[in-house]
DNA sequence: TTAAAATTTTAGATTTACCTAAAAATTTAT
DNA sequence: ATAAATTTTTAGGTAAATCTAAAATTTTAA
């Protein structure tokens, strides 16, 4: 079944936004998609005709298993290609996430097998999220929010839940990035800013907003 | 300026048809397109008013400088990508074509940029079509049609005219593909068939339905 | 618990790309 | 040169994806 690049996006943004089972809300999809409550209705009950959805007027919606796997597929084909940009062409993981968002939509099964395999089978992309292999199992990535993490534990920055370019900005500046080793030093609960040190350079602190948006791995 | 999928594959077509500067008949275009000549005349009046091309009524299109430049990129990119798959992903020559009409699409000039550095800056693409560099030159292949070749001619087969599974069917079976050398034989003048020889295996014999298809360059 | 607020859906339009059928223009062939 | 054939355009309509405004429903809060 091949369906059109706006649908897709439907898909993936429901996917996202689907946590733990709960269902999605009309107005969360039509923000997240940059559209009106209205035309997300509309589209609703188009994929629900199509099976791939779950959805009852005024309460919400749930991908079915069909199409929580092309969720998965989209998601697969993104990742891979963004580590294409970064690994093959040089570009810098702050940059492929927008030219992914067109990549996602090529078609071709082949073509994405191919991919993995000429990257050798990546486990997780450049911002650290794992990538789906071709039957859909998504390796779980065992991560903590930065905000939660116990002081003095050395940890890897392994995700950035966030792709806009102002958090770019800022962790750029800070030098932060996926892989970069680190521990919280100290936290204050005045404003729940935390003091964190990168290898040996000196502590420096962080808003809980900007933590809250990091994910680490430890142990 | 950004354009519809649609649109760039109608300016890719005219660009196509376009031979030795003479314009596109709308029902030509029609047929290239796999559409009606009405949806064409509907196109065409709105390609004019964003100016990619000259159209007056009953009397056939010519892509402006404008035009030709975005036919020109699209080429550029189908091209670079048809490479890649290739020669980076290992695929056959002659199943790339689907595949690239949907890569050509993408957006990102410095994603085929990249992509051309990557392939390190190649002249031509996989079925010997020349690949138009950044500023849109396109390198002259100087090659001449099969059936034109002056007998006891070494050439080297250096574009199929034909993009179809049929025509790569044949040639398989033949062992022709871009690269090959060959010459010419004998030409029989009954219906046109040729008699050629491939390296130094035994000579056959082929219709001038392929020859026509076969593109060759020589000395 | 019921009135106000917020969310969601419906109704009715718009734009893009397409279609068929019929009219208009051009080309071709007698 | 004019009638027939062909090509092209116009007219009017459809489906996809969007919109605004208004109505229906659900949630929240006094």
């Amino acid at each position: 079944m091949k369906y059109s690049v706006t649908k897709e996006n439907y898909i993936k943004a429901i996917f996202h936004l689907q946590q733990e089972n709960a269902s999605v809300s009309t107005n969360a999809l039509a923000q997240a998609l940059h559209t009106k409550a209205a035309s997300v209705t509309d589209m609703l009950k188009k994929l629900k005709t199509q099976k791939l959805l779950q959805y009852e007027k005024y309460k919400g919606v749930k991908l079915t298993v069909e199409g929580r796997k092309l969720a998965i597929l989209i998601i697969r084909k993104h990742r891979l290609w963004e580590l294409f940009l970064v690994q093959k062409l040089g570009f810098g993981w702050e940059e492929v996430h927008e030219i992914a968002e067109e990549l996602e939509h090529i078609s071709s099964k082949k073509l994405t097998d191919r991919l993995e395999e000429y990257l050798g089978f990546p486990r997780s992309d450049p911002h650290g999220d794992p990538i789906p292999d071709n039957q859909g199992r998504m390796p779980v990535n065992k991560q903590i929010n930065l905000a939660d993490l116990p002081v003095n534990t050395v940890s890897m920055v392994s995700n950035i839940g966030d792709q806009s370019a102002e958090i770019m900005e800022l962790l750029n500046h800070k030098n932060i990035k996926i892989g970069t080793r680190l521990e919280v030093k100290k936290k204050f609960t005045y404003d729940n800013s935390l003091e964190i040190k990168v290898h040996n350079k000196a502590a420096f602190t962080i808003s809980e907003h900007l933590a809250r948006h990091l994910f680490v791995k430890y142990e």
